[in-house]
DNA sequence: GTGTGTGAATGTTTTCACAGCG
DNA sequence: CGCTGTGAAAACATTCACACAC
């Protein structure tokens, strides 16, 4: 399979993780494609062609090992190792990120919180001090940073976005409600929850709600 | 155009709409293609095309009138009215959610905040006064509820979905990192960032990061 | 000339259906 | 048998290219 891998497969993969985790919780040793679409709603065909596109991980007649496709997956997805984060913005969305505790314990390391807000910068948030914008590049440079996380104002996001770049970050999640434009090296990915209810109120309209 | 519209369309409408409001603060009249497609890196024909769905919006030679379009997608999407909105689960990721107020700007109105930890009921978050879950239909019948937003723990995810689905909520929006399972005329969508990140570090590895 | 709206063409993703293995 | 892995077919989405309107 040397083919080209379509970027909707890798967007479902990281979901699969997260079913294979559960399943692995109940102590299930083995799935099927047909148990994992019911749990994902999706065909059990699709499962096993997003799955070959990487190797075969299932047993003809029993199906796949969940601990070692978990595994496997793990590799996949590059999730092997720790990744270090830094966020920029602490103001109340940058404190929420930092202090929901939901990145640490999945694998992404957040080493640096920064603002530009001098009232901001020297403060102390979930164990970690603020620090200015300005030291941004010598933090990449030293302790390194895999992935940027911009959670600052609208109007500042273009901004913050336009620095990680210049420091040489590959990777940003952009919680700002704005399209950013990057260079087509960089990754960016957008996260808003908005957009997913702006959609919904269009299906509750067509439902007559 | 009396053809299916299809679900990515949908998808797109609200980013649409977000650049068209960046577009009206900076007083712009007239939009092309061509521009919305450079802002959202998308192509001019995709546009056009998405757009046509739902009607002839544009004048040939100029392009779209900014705030004709802004408030024709607002109509489309069933924003045109208030949603309100009931949060299950008021521990740290609730209580980000409510506090961050992002959403209520955004013509979806926070009405109700439940848990089922004796503990929290009756504290007051954000204006709001935590209520017991056990009142959530009493909520739903009185005041109505449109959308529901759960951020409980995993574990306990799936419970907290079942209850809004017999509540009779047709819309539910996803916080835990779980895939939870709704009768098909429910709308569940989720949030989940760290999905976003993992599919990052395929690309940030593929990349040599 | 400029830019929309849209069938037709192209490209991509999903589903089907079955050979082959345990 | 049951279930995977996979080419081939079907469904779906995007892009092209041009007629038409301003």
């Amino acid at each position: 399979m040397a083919v080209h891998i379509p970027d909707v497969v890798i967007l479902r993969l990281p979901s699969y993780l997260r079913v294979l985790s559960v399943l692995e919780e109940e102590n299930a040793e083995i799935v099927s494609s047909r148990e994992l679409g019911e749990r994902l709603r999706m065909t059990p065909a699709q499962i096993r062609k997003d799955l070959s596109y990487f190797g075969k991980f299932g047993k003809q007649g029993k199906g796949y090992n969940v601990s070692q496709l978990l595994k496997e997956l793990h590799q996949i997805l590059g999730l092997d190792r720790d990744w270090s984060v830094a966020i920029i913005g602490m103001g109340r969305l940058g404190k929420a990120i930092l202090d929901y505790g939901d990145l640490t314990p999945r694998g992404f390391r957040i080493i640096a919180a920064f603002d530009r807000d001098p009232g901001q910068i020297g403060k102390k948030v979930g164990g970690l001090m603020i620090k200015d914008i300005a030291e941004l590049t010598a933090v990449v440079k030293n302790q390194g940073v895999d992935i940027g996380i911009v959670a600052v104002p609208p109007a500042q996001a273009q901004e913050a976005i336009d620095c990680l770049v210049e420091c040489g970050i590959k990777a940003i999640l952009n919680y700002a409600p704005v399209s950013a434009r990057v260079p087509k090296d960089v990754l960016l990915e957008e996260v808003d929850p908005v957009l997913a209810l702006q959609t919904m109120t269009y299906h509750l309209k067509s439902l007559g709600c």
